[in-house]
RNA sequence: GUCCGCGUGGCGCAAUUGGAGAGCGCGUUGCUCUGCGAAGGCAAAGGUUGCGAGUUCGAAUCUCGCCGCGGACGCCA
């Protein structure tokens, strides 16, 4: 990480000597873009500042890239600078610098791979936030494997991060939910109960229903009916709120604070913003019901914020869930001080996403601090055939058959390894069936494997701590040190693009370095003229696993010493 | 119809402010363990990056048009 910073400023200073030395023009040199070069016969880091600054300096940008290559600082870090065609200035790291990184690596240990960020930001990511009224689908997964894993990187980028969970506990809601479940409640009693149009359908809530004959027998049904759907609708959700946390603590998701969507009214929050949006001439009545004028902001249409009475008797019902994300967005931004307050949803969402940004500009917040992810759907498929997945029939593979099946680990690890804007096609026949293949278990079995020459190293006696590592020179050790160097870049990648799927891809490469290094190079020698390059290797071999077990803990997947 | 996302070897996916010769896994073919985990390694075959134009020194990436797939367009949440 430093290193990179620090070869943007040698290239800078190398641009400064050539034009003190007259071999180029007078201008100004903007700080130079280092990135990796594709090949590794390219060097380890490269700029195209040549390229760019070619129309400036009027020259040619080959002929500017020699002179810069020429006029390099000398660094012990760097070996050699050399420009190539049509106008990169490559540069290697001596094998020296990179072998002593080890010692740098390791004593950084499970710290290795987090930054220190030039503005340490208090973050929020929300993400799952389904409505509460049945288990997890295989969708849902997907945020929040994607929440979570942004979150943990986002932490190790050196930021403090919160990741809340969005209760939709409302009115209407509650009120929903528990008609559907009084209904079903009343059936399993042996009352004739039509279901109710919009209800919500499925096993699940008939099996609720049914656990609540059980446990209550016919309380509910000596109350009011309203009265009684409506408590049975919030033991449901808190019910299922219990469920989903579990489900989600199994792929290893979890929580700093559950939000409710409820308590923004009951603070008055709510009527706050509401009043805010007023006064800005934001809102207005029409056919009984409060509109929030969003093409006054740009968007192509208004939307319904409060429910005419007549379509809606109870008034704590009538706030629609834009009033929500009103005073939700308010919430994160101005009264809890988010510097970055990240939402995840899924595409269906999208469309509320331009009404959001637009009533935190009305309202005065900095847009830029509000970060609407939408990833793409999951297609469930089995043997090619598409599985449907709907709440509405009821029809759909939850998240914790999925877990049952296919394991929390490869679950997740697959779910983050897809940018989020592609839709993930997620075959069970495959999944299950070429377990064995998954990438997650290449991963794993690279940190097992190294857990276990670990084990048989400490059984013959031998340290990895005394090692020497200037003793690593050999190409696939130094390709080795290399991949694990550029973990702390992979982060940087991640946290400034919001791409948790970089992490698994950069997980599967080094495991892939590991064994290639573990093929050409004996670790675990009791030959006496090996003793030294074996403690210099077991070194590595232990930063290897380091870097592995940081990554998967990123990604909320286990580090297995044995499988 | 309008808006959003996607289209990359047989399949699934990558590709760091637009950079050099587009990578990885699966699958296919061949080779490789009587010393540390073969769930491994090495090698080969396989591509006009959906199609067409444009911008640029340079395009998978940006712009426009078309084709295909998914999603969104409610006083639902």
């Amino acid at each position: 990480m430093k290193i990179k910073s620090q070869l943007a400023d040698l290239v800078k200073q190398a641009a400064l000597n050539a034009q003190n030395a007259g071999a180029l023009p007078a201008f100004a040199v903007s700080d130079a873009f280092i990135e990796r070069p594709q090949k590794k016969e390219w060097g380890d880091y490269a700029t195209s500042l040549p390229l760019k600054l070619a129309r400036e300096a009027k020259r040619a940008p080959l002929q500017i890239a020699q002179t810069l290559a020429a006029h390099f600082p000398r660094d012990d870090a760097v070996a050699k600078v050399e420009a190539a065609p049509p106008g990169f200035v490559n540069i290697y790291l001596s094998d020296a610098w990179i072998a002593a990184q080890v010692d740098v690596i390791v004593a950084q240990s499970a710290r290795f791979g987090t930054l220190e960020p030039a503005r340490r930001e208090k973050i929020q990511v929300e993400h799952v936030s389904i409505n509460p009224t049945g288990p997890m689908h295989v969708g849902s997964g997907r945020n929040g494997a994607i929440g979570d894993t942004l979150a943990n990187i986002l932490q190790a980028a050196g930021h403090e991060v919160q990741r809340e969970f969005y209760i939709n506990d409302n009115g209407t809601q509650v009120r929903h939910f528990g008609e559907s479940l009084y209904v079903r409640y009343a059936q399993s009693l042996g009352r004739d109960e039509e279901f109710p149009e919009d209800g919500y359908q499925g096993a699940y809530a008939v099996e609720l229903g049914k656990a609540y004959a059980e446990q209550y027998g016919e309380k509910y049904l000596q109350m009011p009916r309203e009265q009684a759907a409506r408590a049975l609708g919030r033991i449901g959700i808190e019910r299922v709120v219990a469920e989903l946390r579990a489900t989600l603590e199994r792929m290893n998701v979890r929580f700093d604070n559950w939000f409710s969507e409820r308590s923004l009214f009951e603070s008055g929050l709510f009527a706050q913003v509401f009043d805010a949006l007023k006064s800005k001439g934001l809102l207005y009545e029409k056919e009984d019901a409060t509109w929030f004028a969003a093409t006054e902001l740009g968007l192509e249409k208004d939307a319904v914020i409060i429910r005419s009475p007549s379509i809606i008797a109870e008034p704590d019902e009538r706030p629609t869930y834009l009033a929500g994300d009103v005073a939700y967005v308010w919430n994160k931004v101005a009264v809890r001080g988010f510097d970055r307050a990240i939402y995840v949803w899924g595409a269906d969402h999208h469309g509320d996403m331009p009404r959001v940004y637009a009533v935190a500009r009305a309202l005065g917040l900095d847009a830029e601090r509000i970060k609407i992810l939408i990833y793409q759907f999951v297609n469930l498929k089995s043997g090619g055939e598409l599985v449907k997945m709907s709440k509405r029939t009821g029809e759909f593979v939850t998240l914790d058959e999925l877990l049952d099946e296919v394991g929390a680990d490869a679950v997740r690890f697959m779910l983050i390894s897809q940018s989020i804007n592609s839709t993930i096609d997620f075959d069970l026949e495959v999944a299950k069936a070429q377990s064995d293949l998954n990438p997650v278990y290449y991963v794993q079995y690279a940190h097992a494997r190294i857990a276990s020459i670990l084990r048989h190293a400490a059984e013959v006696g031998i340290a990895s701590d005394a090692g020497d590592v200037a003793l690593l020179r050999h190409p696939a050790e130094l390709e080795l040190i290399r991949a694990i160097l550029r973990y702390p870049e992979i982060i940087e990648i991640a946290a400034t693009k919001l791409e948790p799927h970089h992490l698994p891809h950069y997980a599967i490469e080094l495991a892939g370095i590991f064994h290639a290094f573990y093929k050409q190079c004996r670790v675990v020698s009791t030959e006496p003229a090996d003793a030294a390059i074996s403690r210099a290797r077991l070194k590595l071999a232990g930063a290897a696993k380091q870097t592995l077990a940081n990554a998967l803990a990123l990604m909320g997947v286990r580090a297995p010493d044995a499988m």
